[in-house]
DNA sequence: CCCTTAATGCAAATATTTTGCGTTAACAAA
DNA sequence: TTTGTTAACGCAAAATATTTGCATTAAGGG
């Protein structure tokens, strides 16, 4: 079972009309017209990056691809790298909970060997490449968060079992950030086999 | 002491003649003229980021304040990305060993705190997003090898010492990964303490 | 239904990147 | 030292991309 979108081909359909903030709801437009731009736009980024490779994607095409304006481009995203960060964070956004294989150290093994897979994948290196260029907002941060919630998932689920839980920074700093400190400064993949290895810092093999 | 020249301001002066890789060199011109452009644009760069903040920095810009033309640049590097990537690479290549404390855990706990200080300034972040925003070669593994050949060269002089060397994947997994990790992705810097809390892991407190 | 105004489209203005071609200078060989 | 070869550069025109002003559309509120 796939967690991220990570892999997902184009996905066209309506737009979700989601509120990032529901405290905040002023003077932002998130009706029919504003809302099918983005999520023309978006599934434009999707589709060219498919067929061509990331640096000879250009706003002009994105922007005839979705039959939009490449000034509207400019205007609500800036510039193409927070446009891709913008796409980036919302491919990397979960669309499933972690498997329950029915122990929580089955659950964080089958997750964090996945997790691995899906980022240190070419599509998975470009997405977080992607979001990490921006210099603006928290779209690094959103995505760690959806780690995070992840982690946070399996626990509640190990609880309602009667598990102990993890210490969830622990196995960020110890298993999740050397994954992904070795994908970006890297240029191999970390094994199945390292990251078991890494696990076992979390759940020592008896 | 310094490690990195990440805080540096403009360093002027003559170009230096290293040559990248010694068994290739074939086609490739390293003479003055060469070696001052590569230079002067990279003075460039350093003098442009000072004054404005990163995405507002053109190539035609840098082309001006180092004296040649934008098309000189577009040849050489590419593009803007490639070459701010280029700059972050020098900017992140170690100008000083480690300091030398008189024993392995304080060499090692003193080049920590530096590197987490110097990485997560905003300097430091910037240039490790300009080393990672590029598609291609292996600037991100240079910036790793920095790193290695630094926490070899304190292994290095614990040997000589007769101390016990560290184990340097275990270094780079378990301490500087979450740093690194957390200077990524979240806004807020690795504080001293969890720096210290970091390394205890490989130097447990008695 | 009407009003206000954020968001868009269009097109002109500006800035950038790319490209062809002549020139310069690095390197090798005589 | 001189000469030949050619990578790297400068220049300027062409092609693209980005910005901006203004008219128009449509969301959300009264």
């Amino acid at each position: 079972m796939q967690i991220f979108c990570v892999n997902k081909s184009v996905r066209l359909g309506m737009p979700r009309l989601q509120e990032t903030d529901v405290t905040v709801k002023e003077r932002v437009r998130i009706g029919g017209r504003s809302a099918r731009i983005q999520q023309a736009v978006h599934d434009a980024v999707r589709k060219l990056d498919a067929f061509s490779t990331r640096n000879q994607i250009t706003v002009p095409q994105i922007a005839a691809e979705a039959g939009v304006t490449p000034s509207t481009i400019y205007r609500r995203w800036g510039d193409l790298s927070a446009l891709l960060a913008d796409v980036a964070v919302e491919r990397l956004r979960p669309i499933a909970d972690p498997d329950d294989t029915g122990s929580i150290e089955g659950d964080l093994r089958a997750f964090i060997e996945q997790y691995a897979e899906e980022m240190s994948s070419p599509v998975g290196l470009a997405l977080m490449r992607d979001v990490l260029a921006t210099t603006g907002q928290g779209q690094p941060g959103a995505c760690a968060g959806f780690t995070c919630d992840h982690l946070t998932t399996i626990n509640e689920r190990a609880k309602a079992r009667g598990e102990q839980p993890f210490d969830i920074d622990e196995v960020i700093d110890h298993v999740v950030a050397p994954i992904v400190y070795r994908t970006l400064f890297s240029d191999e993949m970390p094994t199945a086999a390292y990251c078991r290895q890494l696990v076992d810092r979390i759940y020592p093999k008896t």
